[in-house]
RNA sequence: GGCGCUUUCGUCUAGCGGCUAGGACACAUGCCUCUCACGCAUGGAACACGAGUUCGAUUCUCGUAGGCGCUACCA
């Protein structure tokens, strides 16, 4: 019978969310939404020593921000609840007792410094079948002996009794068959009574059981123990309704070996979470996708193709065509390199896909962190006409698209001329080497001559003045007309810069220029 | 060390026995032009290696080498 597609992303509340993390949550989500099945939030927190305060709102407020919807789960309600794995106590302890019972488990009393002993005493030491008679657990200590420790209060684990040289088979839809014996696996502890709850094996396997999940898809460093996982099922007998497994490719550094971490983030200047984090320990600070100018559109379609894509030359895609084309058996296997600067690529196609008008709020920011709007000659009214001014600059039909801009930020370089002269001339400048020479001053005189003749002072109104007098002395004031306005070569058409600066503006640059070239 | 996964341009990848091995990012060059950029055009750049199987291997099999992961009372 075909059950209804259920999936499910379990992150841990141990910080914030990784983007290898928003990959692995947004395959899921895909899936799901072609399915038309459901997409869990569970947290996965039975690590109390691991518990980071503010975690779990920080991952709730990036798939927000992200466009990632949750069907039910943690803040968004359901059926199969509670979905906090904290909360889940007395179920787990029910189903660990199922397995002492059927003697698929046992207690072990060994403490992890006697554990640590014995690794150290023998080379490549594992709790399994070869070795367990010689513990201290419920199969060497008699069911008196067991009894009295625990009665004294002493901490023990409840460990998975693993039969050896099995084949056990993992059925991947990313990898096809993976087979492993079971004598390379060691006797996981499935429960600690220290904090009364299970590790992540057996609250694992009974939350995906009990929430009827019907898909794992989750990172590679899960696929060493699916086989442990598999034999689980079997030994609730649910194996009939197990999931079925697709485990994901890594995403790695972009330059060096290694899986992708915070420190290649900040070394390299990119982020690695969605959304900027305080680290409430040590009060350090990183850096987010959101905070940094990315459209979270454009983190999406970059992630989706890290390790996927549908088969054509198609690139830019919304979430609805992704859903629509997505396919987990095409998923590549192995590791992907973390390329940056083409997620930055799809942030400039998202940022132009985008009317210029609506940076407005962004650009607003950048202004006001130059210090726009502290000018004392500047009104607010006049700033918002000249904000008004570049976007339409920037935005102009043909126009738009000749600009390099990846974030928002990056409008600042590119347009501050409008809102101030320049400093400084730089001689060295590649631009105005070349383009102001020994006897560029005198043409520049003769410029601005030529410019306070002018009473209209529009494009039209210039060239009627300017153009005539560049024909018959046969000057090319333009390059050097732009040093003097921008300091190097950038910007629009002068007579367009000119007319936008004003006449006084304009002189008052040029003369500048001269004094200072 | 053991076990597992993996291997096409610098990077992300297409390819599922016969192709001049395709695209994108990045890079370089040219055109356009009063500058930058955009745009357009062009270019360099890859099947890890060795055996098989086959008329024929990038594609299938087995080795070797490299890469990655796991090897906790963490997930």
């Amino acid at each position: 019978m075909e059950r209804k597609v259920r999936v499910r992303f379990a992150p841990s509340p141990t910080g914030p969310l990784h983007i290898g993390g928003v990959r692995t949550a947004l395959y899921n989500y895909l899936f799901a939404r072609q399915h038309g099945g459901d997409l869990i939030f569970r947290i996965e927190d039975t690590d109390s020593t691991r518990f980071v305060p503010g975690a779990e709102e920080y991952i709730i407020e990036a798939f927000k921000w992200l466009g990632i919807k949750f069907d039910e789960g943690v803040s968004f309600g359901g059926e199969h609840g509670p979905y906090r794995q904290s909360e889940r106590r007395d179920i787990y302890k029910q189903y660990v007792k199922q397995l002492l019972d059927a003697d698929k488990a046992y207690i072990a009393f060994d403490t992890p410094e006697e554990l640590d002993a014995k690794r150290a005493e023998i080379e490549n030491f594992q709790y399994d079948a070869s070795t367990r008679m010689q513990m201290r657990n419920s199969l060497t200590l008699s069911k008196e002996e067991v009894d009295s420790l625990i009665a004294e209060g002493h901490q023990y684990v409840v460990r998975f009794k693993i039969e050896p040289g099995r084949d056990v088979h993992v059925d991947d839809i990313i990898r096809g068959d993976v087979n492993i014996n079971s004598s390379v696996l060691d006797d996981k502890v499935l429960y600690k009574s220290a904090d009364q709850l299970p590790t992540y094996h057996l609250a694992n396997i009974v939350d995906d059981h009990l929430m009827e999940v019907t898909h794992v898809i989750r990172g590679e460093e899960w696929l060493p123990s699916a086989p442990l996982h598999v034999l689980l099922y079997e030994a609730f007998g649910w194996a009939d309704t197990m999931p079925r497994f697709a485990h994901l490719p890594l995403l790695l550094k972009p330059v060096g070996n290694g899986k992708l971490s915070k420190r290649d983030g900040d070394k390299l200047g990119f982020p690695v979470f969605p959304l900027e984090w305080h680290d409430p320990k040590s009060g350090e600070m990183s850096s987010g996708y959101r905070e940094q100018g990315y459209l979270p559109q454009a983190v999406v379609n970059f992630l989706a193709l890290l390790g996927w894509n549908p088969g054509n030359d198609q690139e830019v895609m919304t979430l609805d065509e992704m859903v629509q084309l997505f396919d987990l058996s095409k998923c590549s296997k192995a590791g992907a390199r973390f390329d940056y600067i083409k997620a930055q690529w799809f942030n400039h196609q998202y940022l132009l896909a985008q009317d210029a008008i609506d940076w407005t709020p962004a650009f607003d920011k950048i202004l006001r962190d130059n210090g726009i709007e502290s000018t004392p000659e500047r009104e607010a009214q006049v700033v918002d006409m000249m904000k008004l001014k570049v976007i339409e600059y920037v935005d102009k039909e043909g126009n738009k698209k000749k600009r390099n801009i990846s974030f928002v930020s990056d409008l600042w370089p590119l347009t501050k001329f409008f809102f101030v002269a320049p400093e400084t001339y730089d001689k060295e400048d590649k631009f105005v080497r070349k383009n102001w020479k020994e006897d560029t001053s005198d043409m520049m005189r003769q410029l601005v001559a030529q410019l306070e003749t002018i009473d209209d002072f529009s494009v039209e109104g210039q060239k009627a003045v300017v153009d005539p007098w560049a024909e018959t002395t046969g000057a090319r004031p333009w390059n050097a007309w732009r040093v003097a306005l921008v300091g190097t070569g950038q910007g629009p058409d002068m007579y367009e810069l000119s007319a936008f600066l004003g006449k006084d503006e304009t002189i008052r640059r040029i003369n500048n220029a001269i004094n200072s070239l």
